[in-house]
DNA sequence: GACAATCAGATTGTCGACAATCTAACAAGA
DNA sequence: TCTTGTTAGATTGTCGACAATCTGATTGTC
């Protein structure tokens, strides 16, 4: 007998296709952060009645990439050089227990996936795809956080993830131009592969620095930048 | 003049309420974990129409307590060893993480905080209120993390103290007896008020284990517990 | 002119009713 | 007996309308 695979279900509420799409247009810096977002002209465009939409978006605000004033409306989160900041030094932490948690339980499995997550940011530079390269570059990164098996630090992590995608977004929009086109998680895949965890831990740390350097530089340029109104 | 304290005013909206109402219920073990959540029957016992009940489940679904299957239900999460084990571990990598940053930062209102958290803690160990000294004993755990100045990292914690709150609740209900009734807290305030960061962090780590040993093994006896249905 | 009161418009919060889906029980057929 | 189809009841998901609140513009008063 033949083994079949089956994609998953489409999403099986509009909630769900809600939340999904206003994540991507937040993520991908379509809506800009500050921006409002009115309910009424949002469930119209999506041809949806606003009980799903605000459900939707209570969930973005607990995600932390909305925030919402009673009476007065739900906006895209500010980034701050702070938020950055804070983001950044708490997700070395993060890479470091996760390495950590991972490490015994390397396998083929895993080599194969950390491969695969690697050829995808190639081929996303290779395309100039900017959006698509800060995707496949989180999500390389994740793949320890999603083997750590530790379901807490996974969901942490994840929560972070969108927060740094919206601020490389952000950056990235700003300069208008390519990310770095060289790739330059050569050494970190390698030393994911090698024996000394160590060493592994100390790149994960010096690399991401060399990513938010520059994004830091760039944040707080932007300090203080006024809010688009609705 | 005299200085006026205000209370804060009641929630402005019925979903915030109902966020409360709900978060208390669940953290204190009056709804059970597996517990399904018919949202009919608690909009009626509120008098509230569903919207804003479901809103609020939204939320507390995002915010880890709840559960949601499309068309099926929300249920209280279920609570597994290796949740609190998980949860544990990465409690003390943040811990660590906050002891370091608050370090350079502890003042004066610190050290009173500090004991005014701890004095909190004795009161209720005197009453033997054990609902009111597992929140005041997270309370104080809480202070290095909001003195951290890292709003990421005091939302991830505060993310944790749900579930441990939930955890401390469901194992102290079940053995329907008082928590050890001197006081544990006694060494890490006095080394959060000392010079030597280190033994403050390795502290840290090493009472928590305390409180969690046996509470994990209280978890892997409950094991696979039955759900309640609705 | 400065300030408070008032009001209209827009937007968010809440409600009650209807539609879609699930579950469990039962019946029909191989 | 096992499987499949059907159905009724309960529950969740969605909708359109109404109520509460905010904003700002306007007016009136000093």
């Amino acid at each position: 007998m033949v083994k079949t695979e089956f994609s998953p279900i489409a999403d099986t509420t509009r909630r769900a296709g809600i939340v999904a799409l206003l994540r991507r247009a937040i993520l991908t810096g379509q809506l800009e952060p500050g921006q409002k977002l009115n309910e009424l002209r949002i469930s119209e465009q999506m041809r949806v009645s606003r009980a799903p939409l605000r459900e939707a978006m209570r969930e973005l605000v607990q995600e932390g990439i909305l925030t919402s004033i009673p009476y007065a409306g739900t906006f895209v989160i500010n980034v701050t050089a702070k938020d950055i900041d804070d983001a950044y030094s708490l997700n070395k932490v993060l890479d470091e227990f996760a390495i950590e948690r991972t490490w015994k339980q390397r396998d083929q499995r895993f080599f194969e996936e950390l491969d695969r997550r690697h050829e995808a940011v190639k081929q996303a530079t290779r395309d100039r795809d900017t959006t698509r390269q800060i995707e496949t570059a989180l999500q390389l990164h994740g793949l320890i956080h999603e083997w750590a098996d530790n379901s807490v630090l996974l969901e942490t992590w994840q929560r972070l993830t969108s927060r740094l995608q919206m601020y490389f977004a952000l950056h990235q929009q700003a300069r208008k131009e390519a990310v770095p086109a060289e790739d330059i998680h050569e050494t970190y895949v390698a030393l994911l592969k090698g024996d000394d965890m160590r060493a592994a831990q100390r790149h994960a740390r010096e690399h991401i620095d060399l990513d938010f350097e520059e994004l830091l530089a760039h944040a707080r340029g932007l300090e203080r930048r006024p809010l688009k109104g609705a």
